[in-house]
RNA sequence: UCAGGUGGCUGGGCGGCCGCGGUGUCAGGCUUGAAAAGGCGGCACCGAGGAAAGUCCGGGCUCCACGGAGACAAGGUGCCGGGUAAUUCCCGGCGGGGGUGACCCCAGGGAAAGCGCAGCAGAGAAAGACCGCCGGACGUGCGCGUCCGGUAAGGGUGAAACGGUGCGGUAAGAGCGCACCGCCCCGACCGCAAGGAAGGGGGCUAGGCAAGCCCCACCUGGAGCAAGACCGAAUAGGGAUGGGCCGUGGCUUUUGCCACACAUGCGUCUCCGCAUGCCAUCCGGGUAGGUCGCACCAGGCAUGUCGCAAGGCAUGUCGCAGAUGAAUGGUCGUCGCGCUUGUUCCGUUCCGGAACAAGCGACACAGAACCCGGCUUAUAGGCCACCUGAUCCC
RNA sequence: CGGAGUAUAGCUCAGCCUGGUAGAGCACCGUCUUCGGGAGGCGGGGGUCGCAAGUUCAAAUCUUGCUACUCCGA
């Protein structure tokens, strides 16, 4: 296993958040991680959101740090080439505890990557 | 010691492990490429705040408008002097108000230019007479009543009633007279000015609201970095040139339009329906996107000097964030700090203080987005200087 | 980021400019009508006028500062 992981691309613009919005969904109790297949191509992509209902400025940008943390981490070992990823702050996130947060990101994309395998769940509606 | 006032400072420290953005640099390394150049990478150095916030003012900067000057409208400002690029900001004064005091607060021009407003209560709300008081005449049933006149001291209402208190005076009263106080006018003299003010005069005339209209004086073109400049994919329009097609009929100067035919595509085929009407090259506008604007200045610090101060000047020195789904961190340890709880000790009780232990703590408020100067608002805890009042001791 | 606006009864809104009594419709409660309900008639209750200061005798209204929400601008 000494493939090198694959790149991740941020998700920047508003219409590739409301494309990942149209497909799997899994909630954790620090957050929820939306993911959709993208056409072409093994890279991943990972994009960040957080409402204002989560807080302000500094507790948004904060959310936002730890999440991107914990993508960093996790999403080469759990996450699924040619998918793009959305993980939403909840308003738990900020005081969540930081292995909690690891446990809820991680139990969240291996769920993701089993729905997504492609010997069972290849058409979806 | 306690209680306060004013001004100012600070806004967790150290260390592991793993990361992010920028700038500079690297005949070197990997990679794309013909090259230029770019990406990955190595090294070095930087990397949030006093409010970065609210967007309430003032400027810079950019574009638009504009021949000059003035007037009007609209909006704003409003004691005086100074500071500043500028302000509604700041400093120093003046006046008024509050506090025992240090000190604090004030949109603080004009109400004898005009209009307007003042509910309820009250006789009366800008100039008035209800009850009263007094005099005279008449009638008396001797209690008083009616009429005429004088008065504004007393009553009551109100936020506010046209000087206050005392003495004299009077039929009763009244600045009618006098003393003191208040008010108005003039005012030597002091001050650059706002203003202060010795003194003199006036018997009092001229109530409040201008953060109501208004008058006076002064100021103001509009929009905002999503300003603005440049580069510019795919697709669909536009224009030019060249070639191809240029069927029939009608309208039409032409361009062109309509119908039929033809070709192509779609609805599985026919019928039928719908849509489209050739190709190449070039040009221009322009969207997504990108680059610039974009960080070296009304700059910070130190010293000297002028000024009561705000601040000015001179010299030296420093280089101090530039992101764009948005970097400046994540996590762990330790120290410090705070809060809560418990134990022990001090303390006459309450209040409180000290030590130890445990638990909790994005360790207060809060995150640059073109840049500065102000204002306002949020802010745990800690520190410094000066001053005031009370108490105790000498 | 920049620029505008709104906040009044449970809901939708007047009143504000020009300051003194806070009002309408729906909803709610009682009652009449009906065998009962609805509709209708009559009567009634309910409001820190977003918050805090200031001006004024007096503030929903005027002024200033905050808070929340809405809209617009590539």
């Amino acid at each position: 296993m000494d493939t090198t992981p694959p790149a991740i691309d941020r998700l920047k613009k508003r219409r590739e958040f409301l494309y990942c919005a149209q497909g799997k969904k899994a909630v954790r109790s620090g957050v929820v991680v939306q993911a959709r297949q993208r056409d072409g191509a093994l890279r991943l992509g990972a994009g960040f959101t957080a409402t204002k209902k989560v807080g302000n400025s500094v507790v948004r940008s904060r959310v936002k740090r730890r999440l991107r943390e914990a993508a960093r981490l996790l999403l080469p070992l759990h996450g699924r080439p040619g998918f793009d990823y959305v993980f939403i702050a909840r308003a738990t996130t900020a005081d969540r505890a930081w292995p909690h947060l690891l446990q809820d990101v991680e139990s969240a994309l291996v769920s993701l990557a089993s729905d997504e395998a492609p010997g069972n769940a290849k058409q979806r509606a």
